[in-house]
DNA sequence: AATTCGTGGAA
DNA sequence: TTTCCAAGAAT
């Protein structure tokens, strides 16, 4: 096939695309109606493309509600205190975002609260790589660029059969995206390229039958477009175990309990949490109690990280709860917060789960 | 280049 | 139940 023809194809595909997200792409609140008379707002465009970064549609709706709503601009966010941002972020998963969200937004506020509107310019803010630099050029700024996230590597890895393992073939798939990306609605093709991946060019199962690109498309011709994209074998996951220390105290009828702020970077960084016994740190916890006493264990907190899967061990001290001031403080640093204000400690998941089963297991002692 | 970063939903 | 995996980035 010559190349006029293969620029013919490229552009078939990227027209059948177009129409069909057209007429059947998502509809979700950070994108602007069709024909909408203003573009989308840039911040928006940002911040939900960081906070879908490895996060499912679903995870993301309600995060992104409450952040505009608290936040409506890039200067608002970047006037919020990182406690603040990451409490807010708290479930989402994945906290370094968190971090580079507020670094960014920052960064943004400081030259006029405009975002760069070229990939490059993008590409050097902190918590955007490669992909959400070109999403959000394409998105925000209608730049033609080479969208690539996992939806499409599987769309294109199907439509030219590419059958090289990933993450081999990367450099080839990026060839093939560039080749169908149109120069004109590159904002509206990355999307639809998603949307196609989401709904019907899906990892099992793909619904060929309701695919635009089904007459185009290589890996249907095969016979079997599931097979694509190769993956590596994947790691076993191994088994951890550790403790954390539930410590209370009560004074005029209000519970505390003491939580700790975590290092900035590592397993949940700059999150707070109960204190623990240092499992985090690439093996079995093994550090002291921030207090001693006659520790009792009130029950296990099963958790999967993306490498490793916790046993999670809630230690209790019976019968302590009434802590006097100065006497039998936790050692370090940390705070005394509200148990009946606890969920707006910004807690994730792992330590949400774990106070659950303290504040269940006073309720129902074993 | 291979690891290290969460979480929850679907099959 | 287990397995897979989702609009990836940083190092």
């Amino acid at each position: 096939m010559d190349a006029s023809s293969d620029t013919a194809a490229s552009s078939r595909i990227a027209q059948d695309l177009l129409a069909w997200y057209d007429a059947h792409g998502r509809t979700l609140p950070w994108r602007v109606a069709p024909g909408a008379a203003a573009g989308p707002d840039p911040y928006r465009v940002w911040l939900s493309e960081v906070m879908l970064q490895q996060t499912t549609v679903a995870a993301v709706k309600s995060y992104f509600a409450a952040f505009t709503a608290r936040w409506p601009t890039v200067e608002a966010l970047a006037a919020a205190s990182e406690e603040d941002v990451m409490a807010a972020w708290a479930g989402l998963g994945y906290y370094a975002r968190a971090r580079n969200l507020l670094a960014c937004a920052r960064e943004v506020a400081a030259r006029g609260g405009r975002f760069p509107d070229t990939e490059e310019g993008l590409r050097a803010l902190p918590g955007l790589g490669a992909y959400t630099a070109a999403a959000v050029a394409a998105i925000a700024f209608g730049r033609r660029a080479v969208v690539v996230d996992a939806n499409v590597e599987r769309v294109v890895a199907r439509l030219f059969a590419i059958d090289t393992p990933l993450p081999a073939a990367r450099p080839l798939i990026r060839e093939g995206a560039d080749a169908v990306t149109p120069d004109e609605r590159a904002g509206d093709f990355a999307q639809a390229m998603m949307d196609l991946g989401a709904t019907i060019c899906t990892p099992r199962a793909p619904r060929c039958l309701l695919c635009p690109l089904a007459a185009s498309c290589a890996g249907r011709a095969s016979g079997e477009p599931e097979r694509l994209p190769v993956k590596a074998a994947k790691k076993a996951k191994p088994a951890r175990r550790g403790r954390a220390f539930w410590i209370e105290r009560e004074r005029g009828g209000a519970r505390d309990v003491w939580l700790v702020r975590r290092p900035g970077k590592g397993m949940l960084g700059g999150m707070r949490a109960l204190p623990d016994d240092g499992w985090s740190a690439r093996a079995d916890g093994s550090g002291d109690p921030p207090l001693a006493g006659s520790w009792e264990s009130a029950g296990r907190v099963s958790h999967v990280f993306t490498h490793f899967a916790l046993e999670l061990e809630l230690a209790v001290l019976p019968g302590e709860r009434t802590r006097a001031p100065g006497q039998g403080e936790p050692s370090g640093p940390g705070e005394w917060w509200p148990v009946d204000r606890l969920d707006e400690a910004g807690l994730p998941t792992l330590f949400a789960k774990a106070a659950r089963l303290a504040l269940a297991a006073e309720r129902e002692p074993a």
